[in-house]
DNA sequence: ACAAGGGTTAACGAAGGGTTAATAACAATT
DNA sequence: AATTGTTATTAACCCTTCGTTAACCCTTGT
């Protein structure tokens, strides 16, 4: 499976030649220039790592690890950072961070710590939320508020399909690519699952979470304004 | 929570120093001098972390690594090798360890390394309980409150790879593997097996410990949902 | 109004899973 | 060597759940 990474850099030449390396080794990598960016892209999106760089003008790595740790972001953080004391590593184990690696480093061996990384986290319960919607994949568990909801197998590919890319809308195109790879049924079938999803996610009376744009697709989200 | 590693180190003095600084940071130490014993203490205990040294007489790091992946074994290892070259830590990670640190290190480097790795694992120790269902490998043992729970070989080997894994949903596919292998006959027999194991894990009245989600695999755990 | 996209429903065959019993393989004992 | 008890595999049967389809309805934009 791909990993989606942020990196969080505010040296652009850098952020460009790992982003482009990374691309390389089916790693999808977004970009933050600085600490504001990198909350709010995770707040946005579910990264399996985050690359932070320590040296970083206003708000320092270390305190952006800091922050994300204390607000329950669990998510693997490897620090980059030219700093190689030990006093250096051992602030930033302390901060949070799950791997620390010295500039400059080998791509190959970001690489491979990537992959460690990434691998450690879909090993453990997988944990998606989308306001009230908690869903721990590996467990197949997921609950709206305290009411649980129950799915089939397709019905889990397609909410993981949904979850991933929320608050994004996600093209009927890349539902039906999620589910049956090339060849698709006739495409009547998605609309009955998409209902059945809708109808355990949606119950009666709650706001709704999951919304159609005609012509577009179907979103995850709390509100539908964006 | 105190941690416990083994060290596999041929090295005597180099293993002493370790195990001794360990024990100043409240990080329990077994060792193992070569990879045959580290391969049986693996077998009788339940590590949070596997230290290696890669240069070994006999069975070198590497192949350990590799080894103790091959059976399983998902516990967290971090390499320690004077080789420091990009191929040595490639061929590490390919291997399957988690981290790799190279001599001479910093004690407080590597103790910052253990406690991240072990804070990542989910706390699982060789007596195995899932509520009311007490399990000790070793002995071969098994309660449910103070029944007796009697099983067959492959019935102990399924009752430890769902409980390894609990909460988390294991797939048939993963429970073919663990009992035979790439070689699985070739008819309904887990399901027989899953059959007599649930007999005995849940007595009549008993509220049911392991559940099968259609589509998704069986699981053993309290609840179907939290 | 009408076409297109999407929502809703019921029905049916397919697949997944539970249960039972018979048989085969195996080990330990006599 | 024969007996006994345990375990593994197979097949047959049944029930439940899932996926797909077709038919029909509703909404929206032109």
């Amino acid at each position: 499976m791909k990993s989606l990474v942020l990196l969080v850099e505010d040296d652009i030449d850098l952020a460009t030649t790992i982003i482009d390396y990374l691309q390389l080794e089916d790693i999808i990598c977004d970009h933050a220039a600085n600490g504001a960016a990198c909350l709010q892209l995770i707040y946005e999106n579910q990264y399996d790592v985050i690359l932070l760089d320590v040296n970083m003008p206003r708000m320092d790595g270390l305190t952006v690890c800091k922050t994300l740790r204390e607000q329950g972001v669990e998510t693997a953080i490897l620090m980059l950072t030219a700093r190689d004391t030990l006093e250096d590593k051992l602030a930033g184990f302390h901060a949070g961070s799950d791997d620390y690696m010295v500039k400059p480093f080998e791509m190959l061996e970001l690489v491979a710590r990537i992959q460690v990384l990434s691998k450690r986290r879909s090993g453990q319960s997988m944990l998606l939320n989308v306001d009230e919607l908690k869903v721990n994949f590996s467990e197949k568990a997921a609950k709206r508020a305290q009411r649980d909801v129950l799915l089939s197998p397709t019905g889990w590919i397609l909410l993981e399909t949904l979850m991933r890319k929320s608050p994004q809308v996600v093209s009927r195109r890349q539902l039906l690519q999620a589910v049956w790879g090339d060849e698709s049924p006739d495409s009547n079938s998605l609309k009955v699952h998409l209902f059945k999803l809708r109808q355990q996610i949606d119950a009666a009376g709650e706001t709704k979470l999951m919304h159609t744009i005609v012509g577009q697709g179907v979103v995850l989200r709390k509100k539908i304004d964006g």
